[in-house]
DNA sequence: ACATATCCGTTCCGAATTGGAACCAATATC
DNA sequence: GATATTGGTTCCAATTCGGAACGGATATGT
């Protein structure tokens, strides 16, 4: 009961560690802790460019056997890869994207942007992105799910959802100071 | 000459170490060389909630002061955060987001909204997102810089762009076969 | 039949990164 | 003069990572 509070304002202890990122109530905490870690995201960039087979991944990222056969089981863990037989004699076995890993394409379109326009070199992007719908070469941009206009940080306001408004409400009414329950907003 | 070509392709080591993925003629790589460490983006997260000061980061991330000390430092350095001294007598200094930063938002807010949709644990989102524009609750959707529709993966066709093409040519006046140039699309 | 190749990993060890805690310096406040 | 606040740095043990070798199941060449 305590400890579950403790657990969102951290004050168990001076600090978190890493791997327990994932028991905060943030969802980029908790989406981070799946797909946060050092290649991971690399991988599946590989994945969405077409890549399906453990050497492959291998060849093209550079990263150890070792390392790749945690990140992919992880993944596989989380369901945002699935590992799928596609030979029987041998037993070999390839890994897909699920609906889940498809639906990160938004987080890998999103950085591709941010880095063609402010981690070039000068030489314009390595790659260009045609969009069939329109023809033209594009990038993706953020924006509003119901209204459709791009997205301005000063035009989006937080506030506590479900998950947090029921300790926000223990808190405050434990006497707990204003303060804490703004903290709360910041970890969520 | 031949170094730069071995750096693309990967060929001239096993693997490639994390510290050098920059390196790399990608944008997706270049970006988490700068954003992808562990701790990095929910610094970041914390900075548009408009945490400002070493010390409340440290508080509402639980993140150890070195820890913090160096990422922030190498935010500095790459310019998506600016040290701002905010008081003279004791010099006080603040961290605050650059144009450069400010448009890592679109990363921050499709992390939000993966993890709303497939990290959450049945309680709904921990935190609301308002559109003052449309006064509806929303959530980021990825779409196209030119048309606005959403970008689906299948209507996205990636080519090579100028910082390769050159790469390419040569390799292919050099004999090399066509897997290695797909490769390279692989890499960018 | 036997050697070699391919694919998909696992095991092991030294090196690099991280967490945790203590320490430090400049100034304000009691 | 003692204690608190802000913004860090230093140090060490624990964890994670990179690199390279090894393994097992099957195909392929000779």
């Amino acid at each position: 009961m305590l400890d579950s509070q403790f657990q969102v304002l951290q004050l168990a202890r001076d600090c978190m560690r890493w791997d327990q990122i994932d028991q905060q109530r943030c969802s980029i905490a908790r989406s981070l802790s799946v797909v946060g870690e050092r290649w991971t995201l690399l991988i599946l960039r590989d994945a969405f460019l077409g890549t399906r087979r453990f050497d492959k991944f291998q060849q093209n990222l550079g990263i150890t056997r070792h390392r790749l056969s945690e990140r992919l089981s992880k993944l596989v863990k989380h369901s945002v890869l699935v590992k799928v037989q596609y030979n029987n004699r041998p037993p070999r076995y390839e890994y897909r994207l699920t609906r889940k890993g498809l639906a990160l394409y938004p987080v890998l379109m999103s950085l591709v942007a941010w880095g063609d326009e402010w981690m070039n070199d000068g030489m314009g992007p390595p790659l260009e992105l045609v969009h069939l719908n329109c023809g033209e070469k594009i990038h993706a941009v953020a924006s509003c799910s119901t209204c459709g206009e791009p997205l301005r940080p000063e035009e989006v306001r937080p506030q506590l959802g479900p998950a947090l408004m029921e300790v926000a409400a223990r808190l405050e009414s434990e006497g707990e100071c204003i303060e804490e329950i703004q903290s709360l907003i910041r970890h969520s």
